[in-house]
DNA sequence: AATGAATGAGGGTTCATTCAT
DNA sequence: GATGAATGAACCCTCATTCAT
C-alpha cells in the first residue's frame, strides 16, 4: 500500500523535525541555562514556529529531560563493551583504566558545553533530574566498583570498602574533569592530567 | 548625646531584622530551591511585608547571594587557625588531615541542607554565582595543597603535581560528602567513611 | 456520458461526508458545548482529518449553526401539517392541542440532549445564533396565536391579547419540557403532565 | 490601637476596590458576553491593572459567578417579606400577583440587560452555573407553589398539581418578560401586559 | 479530495517591583 | 520604617487555520 509508505515518510520527517528541535534546546540551553530559556528561543533557534516545539514536547522540563536522557545514553554507549575484557594484572588494570579515562574524556570533549551545562543545570531543575543526575554518576559509580571488586578479588589491588573507594574515584574524576573544562587545571596535557591522577588513585600520597 | 544612642539602637534593630530576613531566605531557599523561591514566600517566612524585603536586598538574587557568602564565611572561619600548626612526620600528616575532615563534616552536618542547597542551586543562578562556587572550592584545594607542598618538601609525601592532586583530594571529598547525605554511600559510621578515604588518598588502591 | 455519473456518485459521496461531519460535531457539542469543542475534536468524531472539516464548513460558528437550522428544519417538519385541520369546538381544541404537545414532546425526546444543548448554547454563541433562536421560538408563538385566533373567532375561547397569551403558552410549554428533562419535574407521568399543563393552559387555576 | 483603624481602613477600600472591578465585569459581561470578555477588558473598564483583577478573583469564572450572585440576591431580597402575608380570597390573590410582578419587573428593568446576559450565558459557562440558574428559578417556583397551596387550600383556586402548575407560571412569566425585553411582546403598557398574563394564568383560555 | 503537521496570534496568569499610606 | 495592594511586563500554552504532500 502506498499510504503505508507515506506514513513512513511522514513518521520519518516528524522525528527529523523532533531531532531538530532537540538539537536547538540543547543548544540554547547551553548558551542560556534552563531557567533563562524561552520556549520562544528554542523554536526561533529550531527555525520552527513556537506551536511546533509544543507539538513534540510537552513542556520546557521534558525538552531539557529528552536532552539530558540522549546526552547520557551517548556517553553511556561509549562504554557499552567495556566491561568484557577485565585486566589481569596491576600494570594492565592501570593501563586500562588510563585507556577509559581517555576514551571518556575524548568522548566529553566533543559534548563539553553540554556536559556541563547539563551537570549544572539538571541538579536545580527539579527533584527528579537531580536525582537522575545521581543515578548517572552511580552508573559510573558501579562500573568503577565492578574494576575494583575484581582487582581486588584478584590480588593486584588492595582490599577495600570498593564501593566507597569507587564513589572517591568518580567524584575525583568528575572534579577534575570540571576544572579541566573551566580552564582551572595546571596548564598540562590531558594525557599528564590523566597520568597523575591514575597514578594517585594507584599509589595515593605514599612514597611507596 | 541621645540622638547617637538612638540611632545606634535603631541601626542594631534594623540589621537584627536584616538577620532574620536573611534566615527565613536561607530556609525557603533550602525548601523550595532557588527559582521556585517567590519574594512573598520569603517575607511571609520571616514575617515581614514584601515591601520590607526590598528595604535590606535589592532582590532575590542579592538575598541567595547572602545567604551563600554567609556560609562560605562560616564554613572558612572553622579552618582559619588549620595551616598555622604544620605536620612533622606521616603519621601527624594523617591524623590532622583526619581530624581536619571530621571537624568539616561536623560543620558541615549542622548545615547540611543550606550547603546542599547551595552547592546545588547556586551554579545555575547565574555566571557569578558558579564561578563563587568555584572560588569556594578552590580555597579548600589551596589548602589541600599548601599542605601537599609541605609534605612532598618534607619528603613524607611522593612527589606530584600538586595543584593535580589537591583538585582531585577535594573533588573525592567533595563527591563523598554528597553522596553520604543524599544517603547514597555505603551504610558506614562517619568515621570508618572519612578512615577509608584517607587511607586512599594516602596509598591508593595499590598493594604497598 | 459516463463523467456525469461519475460527478454525481461523487458529489453524493461529499454529501454523505458533510452529513457525518455535521454529525459528529452535533454529538461533540452535545457532550461539550460549544466553547469547549474544539475542531481536533469533531475531526476525530467523525473520524477524518482536521483538514476536512473545513472542506466542508468555513469554521466552527457555521458547523453549529447547520447543526442548529437541521433541528429546526427536523422539528418544524414534524407540524407541516398541523393547521391544516383547525378544530371546531372546544373540546377537539384542547384534544388537538394534547396531541399537538404529545407529539412534540416524542419529537423532541428523540433529540432531547440535541435540543437542550441547543438551547443553552446558542444564544451566547453571537447575537445571529441568539435571533434564530427566537424566531424559533416565534414559529411556536405563530402556531399558537393562529389557533388560539381561530378560537377565539370561533367563540370558544374566551378574546383576549393572543399574541400575548400564545407567548405565555409557549413559553409555559417550554420551561416546563425543559424541567421535565433536567429531571426537576414532579415525576408524573408525561400524558399526566401535559394535561395538567393544557388545564391550565384552558382553565387556568380559577375555580370554573 | 491606631492599626486597628488603619487596618479597617484598608480592609474597606479593598473591598470597594473589589466591588468596583465587580461592577466593571457585570458591565463588560453585558457588553460582551462571557466568552467574547478579556480579563484585560474588565480590568480596563474598572481602571486597573490587569494584576488587580486577579488580586480580587481567581479567574473570569469566578468573576461572572461573582456578578451572577450579587444579582440573585439583589433580586431575591426584593421578595424578602412577600410570603409574611397571604391573601385571603381570589380578589386578594389576583391582585397581590399583579403587584408582585409589578414589583419584579421594575426590580428587572433596573437590570435589564444584566438580568438578560445572566440569563443567557451562565447555563453555557458550565454545568454549575446552568445549575444555578435553575436553582434560581426553582426559588421562584417555589414561592409560586407555596402561594398556589395556600389558595387551594383555602379553596379560591381550583385542585391542580400545584408543582407543575407552578413552573407552567414561573415559565410563563420568564419567556414572556424576555420578550418584553427583547421588544418581540405585543406593544402594550407593561401593566396591560402583566394583567393580560395574570388573567391568563386565572382564566385559562376558557370561556369561563 | 484528504490529511495532519506546522503555525503564531491571542489570552490567561504570574510575580518581581513600586509606592501611597 | 514598614506595609501590602497595585501594577504590567513577561511568558507559557492553546487551538483555529493554513498548506505542502
Amino acid at each position: 500500500m502506498p499510504s503505508d509508505l507515506r506514513q513512513e515518510r511522514d513518521h520519518a520527517r516528524t522525528e527529523r523535525r523532533r531531532q531538530a528541535v532537540l538539537d536547538a534546546a540543547g543548544r540554547v540551553f547551553v548558551r542560556q541555562g534552563y531557567h533563562r530559556t524561552l520556549i520562544s528561543d528554542i523554536a526561533a533557534e529550531a527555525g520552527v514556529g513556537q506551536g511546533t516545539f509544543y507539538r513534540h514536547f510537552p513542556d520546557k522540563r521534558a525538552a531539557f529531560e529528552a536532552v539530558f536522557d540522549r546526552f547520557v545514553e551517548s556517553l553511556f554507549a561509549e562504554f557499552a563493551g567495556m566491561s568484557a575484557n577485565l585486566p589481569h594484572d596491576a600494570r594492565e588494570y592501570r593501563d586500562s583504566s588510563v585507556e577509559a579515562l581517555v576514551r571518556m574524556a575524548q568522548a566529553l570533549e566533543r559534548n563539553q558545553d553540554l556536559a556541563k551545562m547539563l551537570m549544572r543545570e539538571a541538579p536545580a531543575v527539579d527533584r527528579v533530574l537531580e536525582e537522575k543526575v545521581a543515578s548517572f554518576q552511580d552508573g559510573f559509580i558501579l562500573l568503577a566498583k565492578t574494576f575494583l571488586d575484581h582487582a581486588t578479588a584478584e590480588g593486584f589491588a588492595r582490599p577495600c570498602d570498593t564501593t566507597l573507594v569507587a564513589q572517591a574515584i568518580v567524584g575525583m574524576g568528575t572534579s577534575v574533569a570540571h576544572m579541566w573544562w573551566s580552564g582551572r587545571a595546571p596548564d598540562v596535557t590531558l594525557d599528564h592530567l590523566i597520568n597523575e591522577v591514575v597514578d594517585f588513585a594507584f599509589f595515593g600520597i605514599s612514597t611507596r
